[in-house]
DNA sequence: TTTTAAATGAACAGTATTGTTTATCGAAAC
DNA sequence: GTTTCGATAAACAATACTGTTCATTTAAAA
């Protein structure tokens, strides 16, 4: 049975560029402004405006607001590749496992601090965004887990090791202890030092 | 030289009253509305709205964002004081200091916990709310000046204590230790022994 | 060279604000 | 009993969105 019965087929090709071109403008400037205003400034019109494309042609790529931040998420992210875990989780001291862990963190998160810090603003009232962000917390909560691994081997981890760790991670750990002051070397000694003492 | 001329002078009482009232209705509302949708949401419309009052009313009484947003900081901070520091200020032992003083805060956190995320997500969208707010962290400092002293009586405080003491006191960490499983009380030995640990 | 469809440009109705103006009501104050 | 003024009610012009429609341009595809 032949359904595809159209008069003329085979279209795409530079056609198709152009098109995935314009795509493409219209999500880095969703992103460009998610890391300047913030995603929930980010309306419709100023994304338009930004891209320099008519505002029916972002609703034509994008048909709800959703889809646009899905894309405009994991386009930026592939852009802003978060640190590898494999880096340290061969480091078999615990105290240097998480010092290396912390490190790249942190210096991730300086890089990038302006687009978490409205990301993380944003984040209830842009539902759309918080998937995003729970596949990030979810990432955190196994760099965790395998840190908590190392400075407790046995058995059930105490839940105060846990909060901690899980604390010293998140970005806006870092972005208050940089905001007081800390060198992230600095962030890192008090981390890795309140770590340790969680454990007694 | 007699300046006031009214024809009739001499006015107040009752009529004083209601508008007083009228007054403190518009405050109250704009003090909910900033506890459940935030101060960025708090609209002259909204407020007029919750106070049961037209719009010009609010206008008339706060012909600026700014002095309605003061009125209800303050009025709000009257309703719901801070605990008073010198309740802890007599303990002549660090950690016993600390967590008196974390105890109090943290149940103040809690309590207000409403108020607190929605004021700090939009502090830096609300000039207005800006002012309290370092009037608050102002007050923080100081209680975080007087436990490094006992905990660190001679010379310069060393930069990592200071950080941390002052990084437990904020009502964000309080909001993410909670978050993260943590009961008032295991927040308060975790940030305790994050302190003690930040001397070494 | 004709067809196709992405993108434009412009308009629509709808929502929710903002701050300002005007005339009127109602009750406390003289 | 008359005056005063806080508050109402209703309208204004202005801004900035939203999502949708339609006719038109443009350039790659057949």
């Amino acid at each position: 049975m032949f359904i595809e019965m159209s008069k003329r087929n085979y279209r795409m090709r530079e056609r198709a560029f152009s098109q995935e071109r314009t795509r493409q403008r219209i999500v880095e400037a969703a992103a460009a402004l998610h890391g300047s205003v913030g995603p929930k400034e980010t309306s419709v019109s100023a994304v338009a405006r930004e891209a320099g494309v008519q505002r029916l042609t972002v609703y034509r790529h994008f048909p709800d607001e959703a889809s646009l931040f899905r894309a405009c998420s994991s386009h930026w992210l592939s852009e802003n590749p978060p640190p590898d875990p494999a880096a340290w989780q061969r480091l078999p001291d615990a105290g240097e496992r998480s010092a290396a862990a912390l490190d790249a963190l942190y210096a991730y998160y300086r890089a990038t601090e302006y687009m978490w810090s409205l990301v993380y603003r944003d984040r209830d009232e842009v539902p759309a965004m918080g998937e995003s962000l729970s596949e990030f917390e979810a990432w955190l909560d196994a760099i965790r887990d395998d840190l908590a691994l190392v400075w407790h081997p046995r058995g059930r981890k105490p839940k105060i090791l846990m909060a901690t760790i899980g604390h010293v991670l998140r970005f806006e750990t870092w972005h208050s202890l940089a905001g007081l002051g800390l060198s992230d070397a600095q962030a890192r000694d008090a981390a890795v030092g309140w770590i340790a003492a969680s454990l007694d």
